[in-house]
DNA sequence: TATTGTTATACTCTATAACTATA
DNA sequence: TATAGTTATAGAGTATAACAATA
């Protein structure tokens, strides 16, 4: 499945996309019987724990669409579906009468609580073979990547995440 | 955007799926002008390398379905795309007419070319801040977990990938 | 009776474009 | 005129169920 046994970083990507979908659909398992889907997941994530958020657990439906990297249409659909099992609350936003706030709601803030459990499990046990110095180095590096590739993406000012 | 800055496991995950995703993204963009979509570009892939296939690059449906980990009914899907652009071809199982086996076209493996290039092409931009001796551990480390992963899936007998 | 692949159908996640109501 | 979010619509990618041909 590889086509160069050489190809160190092509293969690390291969290595790379396994481990995602595995922990994935672990967790998409696990969650399934909370009746939480991996995408609504991360909407209340983002919602909760969002870097420059002035008030807590609550955000604009653009600045949601922005932080998940999709299209504010299609933050609407993932609202819907979050608010139709009341994980979420969409409110008027004082300042700007066309805008919608997205609040979490308790049901919300105890989902969340599953959710962060869930994922703290399926990271344990996958990542259980690997020691925690490596788990930091790992993560170092990742994240060196990471950063080279943001300072690339905002030079070139080019738009795709 | 974590919920607990002291669970490196968790946000391994997390940096694995934000590479996962822009190394996926910048894939998809260089090979838009081929008109190969990923899921494509793996069929192929798959068709091309897959272990403990007898005769090269030709394979039967359903096998290609286990290999993608795609129910044969989505596989279906898959190559009636390929066919259409004859990157592959339906031919007749000799040695069962029920079946159908999946045979790389020339310029299947053209495009084969094209895509193995643009994913080291990719993989490479977005591993050079790392240092190839820390993109052998990484690999290292994803393999062992991978592994473990494996070998606890056969024993219990769940058939999630 | 069991298996291979297909037809029919549907669900999830995403997108673009046009529209409404504000600003 | 520009912006925020919605309605309408579409396209990948995947799934299940029923069916045809063959084993």
């Amino acid at each position: 499945m590889t086509i160069s046994p050489t190809d160190t970083a092509a293969e690390l990507s291969d290595a790379l996309t396994r481990a995602m979908k595995r922990i994935r659909r672990q967790t998409m398992t696990r969650l399934e019987p909370y009746g939480i889907t991996p995408g609504q997941a991360r909407a209340l994530r983002v919602l909760a724990f969002a870097p420059g958020c002035e008030s807590r657990e609550t955000m604009r439906l653009s600045q949601l669409a922005d932080h998940l990297h999709i299209a504010p249409r299609s933050a609407t659909t993932v609202v819907d579906a979050l608010e139709e099992v009341g994980l979420v609350e969409r409110t008027p936003d004082p300042a700007d009468r066309r805008a919608v706030r997205v609040v979490l709601t308790a049901d919300g803030h105890a989902a969340l609580e599953r959710i962060s459990q869930v994922r703290h499990e399926v990271a344990q046990e996958y990542f259980a073979p690997i020691s925690p110095g490596e788990q930091e180095a790992l993560l170092q590096a990742l994240r060196s990547a990471e950063a080279a590739y943001e300072s690339a993406r905002c030079t070139t000012r080019g738009a795709a995440h």
